[in-house]
DNA sequence: TAGTGGTCTAGACCACAAT
DNA sequence: TTGTGGTCTAGACCACTAC
C-alpha cells in the first residue's frame, strides 16, 4: 500500500474494489480477486485482504461463497409489496400474494392456528386486555420452495368466536379484509409500522438472508372504524422485497377543520 | 471451548453473549466482557474473541467504542415518521417535522436549490422526458446539531416556472402540499417506495449510522390526479426512525367495479 | 487435485479513553 | 499509566467447490 494516507490498508483496498463495483468495472455476478490475489496485488497479509472483502460484505455489495470466491451482488430488490394500490376497490388478496403473482410466481403458504391469550404488547395493539383470548396464526409464505416471509397474526376472539371465520385458514374465504367483510366488520384502515434491522440468526437461516442484508420487520394492524380487528408481525428480507405505500390525501375542500 | 459441537468457537461465544442480551442479563448500555476477558474465559485467541463480538455488531445488538469497550445497544428506534395520519385534513408540515416535534425536538434543515435537467430515472418518475428542466433541491434535516435525514427532491419546471413557488424554499410557504395547493395543483396521492440496505460510507459518516444498522432509502412521489408533481430520494437511519403508514381502504359499497 | 474461503494461533505495535 | 479496541504479520489446518 502507498503509505500516503493514514487510512488503513484494508479500507483503501475496500475503496478500490467498491469504486470498481459502483463504476461498473465489476458487474453483478462478477468474481472479485481472490484473497491470495489481493495479498499479491497489494502486498498485504491475508487478514487484511479478508478485512477488505468483509467490509464490502457488510455494505451489502458483495457475497462470499465458500470454495468459489467473492461475487458482486445484484443491487435492487426483485419484488414489490404494495399496500394501498386499491384504485377504489377493496383488496381481494394480500400484498404478498399480489407481489408474487406480479413477479410471475405462485404464492403458497403454510400456517398454524392456535387459541391463546394476548400478551401485553399484543393487547395494546388490539385495544383489549392482556390475557384476553386471541387466535394466533403463524405463517410461512413461500416463493417456490423458499420461505420469503414470516408472519404471526392475532385476532381477538371476542370478535370472531362462533363465526365461520374463527379459524383464519379453515373457511372458504382467505384474506383479512374479505373475511371480516363476511361477518360485517368492515375494515376502514390499515396501519403498518416498519422497522429495518439485521436479521436474527433464526430469521437469516429460514429466509436465507445473505450476510449484509437487513430485514423489514412490519407491525400491521387492520382497523374497522378505529377498532383493531387484526394485528400481525411480519418479517421479510429487504434483499428480495421493496415496500410500496400509496396513501391518498384528503381533498383541500375537506369539511373537517384543524 | 468444549469441543462437543462442531459449531465454531466464535459463534458459540457469540451465542452465549447474545443469549445474555436477549434474556436481560446484559441490558442496554451494559459493557460486554473485554476481548482479553473473553480470551481468558473461553481459552481462545484474540481473533476468536474479536470475531464473536463482531458477529453481534453485525446483528445490531452491540456497539464497540475504541478505548472503552463493547456495549449493548438500545433496541428500538426513538422517533416515528408517519405518513397518512391526516384524519381528514391535508398535511401542513412534513412527516419529518412532525416526528421531530413529537419527540420534543425542533426541526431544522439546510437546503440548496439548482435548476438542472432530468436524468432518465428521474424523468420516468416524473412522467417527463430525460433532459427536461427540473428544480433539484438537496436537503439536510437536523435534530439538534446532528443530521438525521438526507433528501434530494425534483420538481418539473414545466409546472412551477414563473410561479412564486419555483424556488422551493424561497417563498413564505413550505411543504410540497401547501405550495402546490397555492398554484392550483392539488395533490391527491403520495406513493413511497421503501428499500432497506446498509449505508454507503458517506451516508454512514454524515448520518452517524452505527455499524450494523441499516438505512431506509425512500423514493417518494406526490401526484395531482395521476400527474407527478414532485419526487424525492430520502435516506434516514433505521436506528433512529421507524416508518408508519396509515392507508384507508375504499368502502365495500364502492361504486367502481373490477 | 488445486483453489477457494473458514477458522485459528501467537505474537506485535498503534490510537484512544479513563484514571 | 493502564486497559481498551484497531490494525497487522506469518504462519497453520480445515471444509467446500470445481475440474
Amino acid at each position: 500500500m502507498t503509505p500516503a494516507q493514514n487510512r488503513s490498508a484494508y479500507l483503501q483496498i475496500a475503496d478500490d474494489l467498491r469504486a470498481q463495483i459502483l463504476d461498473g468495472s465489476l458487474r453483478e455476478g462478477d468474481r472479485l480477486p481472490s484473497e491470495s490475489e489481493l495479498q499479491a496485488d497489494y502486498g498485504v497479509s491475508r487478514i487484511v485482504a479478508r478485512q477488505a472483502v468483509e467490509e464490502l460484505v457488510k455494505e451489502g455489495l458483495v457475497e462470499k461463497k465458500q470454495g468459489q470466491g467473492s461475487f458482486v451482488r445484484p443491487q435492487a430488490p426483485s419484488e414489490k409489496r404494495i399496500v394501498g394500490d386499491f384504485y377504489g376497490q377493496r383488496p381481494a388478496s394480500s400484498p404478498f400474494a399480489s407481489a408474487v403473482k406480479a413477479a410471475g410466481g405462485r404464492p403458497e403458504w403454510e400456517y398454524t392456528s392456535r387459541e391463546t391469550t394476548a400478551t401485553l404488547g399484543i393487547a395494546e395493539r388490539l385495544g383489549i386486555e392482556a390475557g384476553d383470548a386471541v387466535m394466533r396464526t403463524t405463517y410461512r409464505f413461500f416463493s417456490g420452495d423458499q420461505p420469503v416471509m414470516l408472519s404471526t397474526s392475532y385476532e381477538p376472539l371476542a370478535i370472531t368466536r362462533g363465526t365461520p371465520i374463527q379459524q383464519p385458514e379453515a373457511g372458504p374465504i382467505t384474506g383479512v379484509v374479505p373475511r371480516m367483510d363476511s361477518i360485517g366488520k368492515f375494515i376502514t384502515d390499515v396501519i403498518e409500522e416498519v422497522v429495518a434491522r439485521a436479521p436474527r440468526p433464526h430469521e437469516a437461516e429460514i429466509l436465507r438472508v445473505p450476510k449484509g442484508v437487513p430485514v423489514f420487520a412490519i407491525s400491521r394492524t387492520y382497523y374497522a372504524d378505529d377498532e383493531p380487528v387484526e394485528t400481525a408481525d411480519i418479517v421479510i428480507s429487504a434483499d428480495r422485497y421493496e415496500l410500496a405505500y400509496r396513501v391518498p390525501l384528503p381533498p383541500p375542500d375537506s369539511p373537517t377543520g384543524p
